[in-house]
RNA sequence: GGGCGGGUCACCUAGAGGCAGGGUGGCGGACUGCAGAUCCGCAUACGCGGGUUCAAAUCCCGCCCCGCCCUCCA
C-alpha cells in the first residue's frame, strides 16, 4: 500500500486516488524568464521518480506541468533586452525544457502556457466577484483572503500571522494587506488582454488554479511543487479554486525539499546558482539523477562536489554489475538450467525487490530504495563469481534490476560510443587491420593476452594504458579479459 | 516573532521504542604479473542536559545549532 506525505495533513496518508487505476497530477513548473538551475531540477526529478514509481505500480498516469509566461520578471527581463514578453519566456521555456530532457527526466504529458489560458482565468475571476470571494477595485481584481475561512490551513498559519507578515505594495489598490491579485490593470508596455475590468494581465496565482482543474478536473490526485511554493502560491490556489467550485481542491499536496550549494542557499546575491546546462559539463547527468535520489525528497539536499563525487563512484558500481549481468544473461543456452543456486539467487533478488517497494511505497523513500538496489547488485556480483550460472536466472535478475533503477532514472543512459578515430590510430600502431571497434578491441586484447603469456607486461600495460585513455577498461578474469566503455 | 523540517561514522544518507542500515572513502584478506573489478572481514556515528521505560537515535521537557517559508522563488 503505498502512503504518500500530505502536507495538508502534515501526515503520511494511504495513497487513494480518484479513479483506482488512474492518477492525475500537477506540478509547478517554471516561470521561465532565465535558465534552469539545478535546484528546478531536483524538483522535477523528484516528481519524475514519483510518476515512475506510480506507472511501476501500475497506474496510468496523466502529469501536467505548467509553464508560467507571463509575470513581472519576464516583463522587466524582456523589456531589457527589448523583446517581446512572450517570445522571451518562450525561448527560456524551450531551453529549460531541453535542459529537463538532457538531465533525463521524461516529459510531462502537457506543459500548459498561462497565455493562453487568460479566457479561464477571467472566467475563474468572474466567479469569484460574483460568489462574493472576490472585488474589484480600479482595473486591479483581488481575492478578499478573509471571506475564505479555510484559508492558511496548507501553510499551517492562522490569519493572524499571515496579516501580521502582509503587506500592500506602492501601487497595489488592494483593501486588505493579506489580500492577492487575481487580475492586474495592465500598465504601459505590458503585456494585455481585454477583461470585464479593462485591459490587463492575469495574477500568477490563477494560472495553476484553470489550468490544474482544466486538464485534470478538481478533486484531482496530486498538486506537487517545491516547499518554497507552499506559501503564499499553494495557498492561494486552493483559496480559488475552493472558493469558486465549492469543493476539495486537490487530495494529495507533495513539496520537495530545497537544494543548497556547498551548504548554502542558492541565490543571486550569493552568485551561486548552478544551471543545469552547466552541472551536465562538469557531471554526468546520470549522476545527478543518482545524487538526488540519495535523498529523500522532503529532505532538503546539498549539492556538493564531493557529494557528487560520491554520487559518481555510486553509479559506476552500478554501471558495472550491470553489464557483469548482462554479460552472463547472454550466455549461451547450456546454462538455461536452474540449479539449487540460481534458486537462491532469484530468492534474494525477490528480497531485494520486496525491499525496494516497500521503501517506496513508504511516502517514495529513495535512499531506501537505493539500500535495495546495492543488495541487489551484490548478490548479484556474488551469484556471478560461482563457476557455472544460469543466463536464465540471470535474465529474470537482470529483468528486475533494470526495472528498479528505471523507477530511480538510473540505468537507462544508452551505451556510450568508442571514439572510432582514437581506437583506429591505436589499431594502426600495432598492424590491426580490422574495420569494426569491437574487433579491433578484440584484436588488441589478443595482442595483449600473448604479450602477458611472454610475460612482456610492458607492452600489455601499454595497450591497456592506451585504452584506457579512450574510456576502455580492460579488466582481466582469470584467463579471460573483458572490456567495457566508460 | 510565527509556521514547517532537521542535527546519525571521515563524507553523504536511511531508520523513529528492542543487537543503528546503505553508499562513498580508509584499513586488512582472497583473487591478480601489476592494475581494475568483485567478494569477505575490520574500524569509526545517534548535538547537549534532564525525564519516562525492563529497553530511547526513536517518546516527553529544557537548551544549543542549521535549513526552508512568512506576498519574487522549484
Amino acid at each position: 500500500m503505498l502512503r504518500i506525505y500530505n502536507t495538508l495533513s502534515r501526515k503520511k496518508e494511504p495513497f487513494i486516488p480518484m479513479e483506482s487505476r488512474k492518477v492525475r497530477m500537477y506540478v509547478c513548473g517554471m516561470t521561465t524568464y532565465s535558465d534552469a538551475h539545478i535546484g528546478h531540477a531536483r524538483t522535477y526529478v523528484a516528481f519524475d521518480i514519483i510518476r515512475r514509481y506510480l506507472e511501476y505500480k501500475g497506474y496510468e498516469v496523466n502529469y501536467i506541468q505548467n509553464i508560467t509566461d507571463i509575470d513581472d520578471k519576464i516583463i522587466k527581463a524582456a523589456a531589457e533586452k527589448n523583446m517581446d514578453p512572450l517570445e522571451y519566456s518562450d525561448y527560456y521555456a524551450r531551453r529549460a525544457l531541453g535542459d529537463m530532457e538532457a538531465l533525463g527526466v521524461r516529459k510531462a504529458n502537457f506543459y500548459p502556457k498561462a497565455s493562453e489560458h487568460i479566457d479561464g482565468m477571467i472566467e475563474l475571476t468572474s466567479l469569484l466577484i460574483r460568489r462574493g470571494y472576490a472585488y474589484v477595485a480600479d482595473g486591479d481584481v483581488y481575492f478578499s483572503v478573509e471571506k475564505f475561512q479555510e484559508y492558511g490551513k496548507l501553510s499551517g498559519q492562522d490569519m493572524k500571522q499571515i496579516k501580521a507578515g502582509a503587506r500592500i505594495k506602492p501601487g497595489e489598490k488592494k483593501k486588505k494587506p493579506e489580500d492577492f491579485a487575481l487580475w492586474k490593470a495592465a500598465k504601459p508596455g505590458e503585456p494585455k488582454w481585454k477583461s470585464p475590468w479593462g485591459e490587463g494581465r492575469p495574477g500568477w496565482h490563477i494560472e495553476c488554479s484553470v489550468m490544474s482543474s482544466l486538464y485534470l478536473g478538481i478533486p484531482f490526485d496530486i498538486h506537487g511543487g517545491g516547499q518554497d511554493l507552499i506559501f503564499p502560491h499553494h495557498e492561494n490556489e486552493i483559496a480559488q479554486a475552493e472558493a469558486a467550485y465549492g469543493k476539495t481542491f486537490v487530495n494529495y499536496w507533495m513539496h520537495s525539499g530545497m537544494l543548497k550549494v556547498e551548504g548554502e542557499k542558492m541565490s543571486k546575491s550569493i552568485g551561486n546558482i548552478i544551471n543545469v546546462r552547466d552541472a551536465i559539463k562538469r557531471w554526468d547527468p546520470e549522476v545527478i539523477r543518482f545524487f538526488f535520489a540519495s535523498y529523500h525528497y522532503r529532505s532538503p539536499a546539498d549539492f556538493s562536489e564531493e557529494a557528487l563525487k560520491n554520487a559518481e563512484n555510486a553509479v559506476k558500481r552500478l554501471r558495472i554489475a550491470r553489464e557483469k549481468l548482462e554479460e552472463a544473461a547472454r550466455r549461451e543456452a547450456e546454462e538455461e538450467r536452474m540449479d539449487e543456486e540460481a534458486m537462491d539467487f532469484l530468492k534474494k533478488v525477490e528480497e531485494a525487490k520486496k525491499k525496494f517497494e516497500d521503501a517506496m511505497d513508504d511516502d517514495f523513500n529513495t535512499p531506501r530504495a537505493l539500500e535495495a538496489l546495492f543488495d541487489l547488485v551484490r548478490e548479484s556480483n556474488k551469484y556471478l563469481m560461482e563457476g557455472k550460472v544460469s543466463s536464465k536466472a540471470c535474465r529474470s535478475a537482470l529483468e528486475t534490476f533494470l526495472k528498479m533503477a528505471n523507477v530511480l532514472t538510473l540505468l537507462q543512459e544508452e551505451k556510450k560510443k568508442v571514439d572510432e578515430g582514437a581506437l583506429r590510430k591505436l589499431a594502426d600502431k600495432y598492424g590491426i587491420k580490422e574495420a569494426e571497434s569491437e574487433k579491433i578491441i578484440e584484436a588488441l586484447i589478443e595482442i595483449r593476452r600473448k604479450a602477458r603469456m611472454e610475460k612482456n607486461y610492458a607492452l600489455a600495460d601499454e595497450i591497456r594504458d592506451g585504452l584506457k585513455n579512450m574510456g576502455i577498461e580492460l579488466e582481466d578474469v582469470g584467463k579471460e579479459t573483458r572490456w567495457r566503455i566508460v
